[in-house]
DNA sequence: AGATTAACCGGAGAGATCTCCGTTTACAAC
DNA sequence: GTTGTAAACGGAGATCTCTCCGGTTAATCT
């Protein structure tokens, strides 16, 4: 009973309707121009949908809430750098020492907030409920590279732990308040993951 | 010219009007009870108002903003706390050596962030603007002890690091999500700080 | 006590987020 | 083409945050 007439494509929600989908991408579209011209801070739903002739509903129905439509934004870019550390070029891909990777990976993170500060700022200030995709990506990642870098440590944590100094806030806040470079982070980080992959149990 | 007829008590704001200062209080003490009664995800300020039969603008103009409420609510006890690790008994306080005071310290942070796990997801969400004066506190007394720690590394750098992981969103989601009792989390900041005070430069 | 005034008060209102539900529409089956 | 229906649509509305401003009051000076 209630078998379906297609085979649903995996992963994909079963087909979107056309109209349902150029809703999707005008949306999106929309979005992604308000903010190159007034900035990521002030993105009102409210506004885009107008923008986008469309209700507000819509808009709702499409994306959730605003970490929806902000996660959208940033998936093709977020797509590209997920690949280069899962299967690029090394130091970032797989073929360097993991600890030298680690360190590479830690410094393209920072890169990453560091283009996209205004998205990411709006994204971790709306994200309460669950944890990004993305998020859970990197924690798996840098979870296998530290087990393999420092087999005796409890590499799930120190995942979080150096994950954790990576955020858009943060790091606004040490180069716009602290007068820090870019440079001077990623220095710090490496610093800090040369520490806990030497270190003894 | 311009004189102040009595002068003005240092850090203090003049003065409060005794109208004015009822208010907070009342304002303060209500908040304070229906968190303890509804939780405090769903504070509404609006409701607070009602409840303290005083209009929404005298709650906005004693406490700015909803993080300026949290901060309220939150200070008897952070003021305590201060106290505890500025001038309390060893280790938390002075006398111990300093890479043990790191670990008192942060390990006293995660309590702190258990306990008052409700108001700080409140105050991270809504704290956009100005970093809290708390964190402040916790950065200058952390880099000082790292200082003493590790003479060599970046102090105020690897400060902001060890601070970063505990946040009461991450460590929401380390206990509810990834099932992290509150010792696995202070044992593995344990071992970054371990690492990170007895690195090399 | 009476007058003066700076500070405070209340609550309407602008603008935002998100929900709900009656109406419309795309698509498949016939 | 017609038809049936699940999916999508739109936008009014419930709430919320925060601002603004005309009226009120506490504290001070005479």
């Amino acid at each position: 009973m209630c078998e379906r007439r297609s085979l649903p494509i995996v992963g994909q929600p079963q087909q979107e309707r056309a109209d349902a989908a150029r809703n999707r991408r005008k949306i999106i579209e929309v979005a992604a121009q308000m903010i190159a011209e007034q900035g990521a801070e002030e993105l009102s739903l409210d506004e885009v949908a107008r923008a986008a002739c469309v209700g507000v509903g819509t808009v709702y129905r499409r994306f959730g809430d605003r970490a929806g439509l902000v996660l959208a934004l940033i998936d093709d870019r977020e797509r590209r750098f997920q690949s280069e550390f899962l299967s690029g070029p090394p130091p970032l891909g797989p073929g360097a020492p993991a600890d030298r990777r680690v360190v590479a990976f830690l410094h393209a993170l920072v890169d990453r907030v560091v283009a996209q500060q205004g998205l990411l700022l709006l994204l971790e200030k709306e994200m309460t409920k669950r944890t990004s995709g993305p998020y859970q990506v990197y924690h798996v990642h840098l979870t296998a590279l530290l087990g393999q870098a420092c087999p005796h440590a409890d590499a799930a944590y120190l995942a979080d732990a150096l994950l954790a100094p990576i955020n858009a806030r943060l790091i606004a806040f040490q180069r716009e308040e602290r007068g820090m470079t870019i440079e001077e982070i990623k220095s710090g980080l490496a610093h800090l993951a040369r520490a806990v992959t030497c270190a003894g149990p």
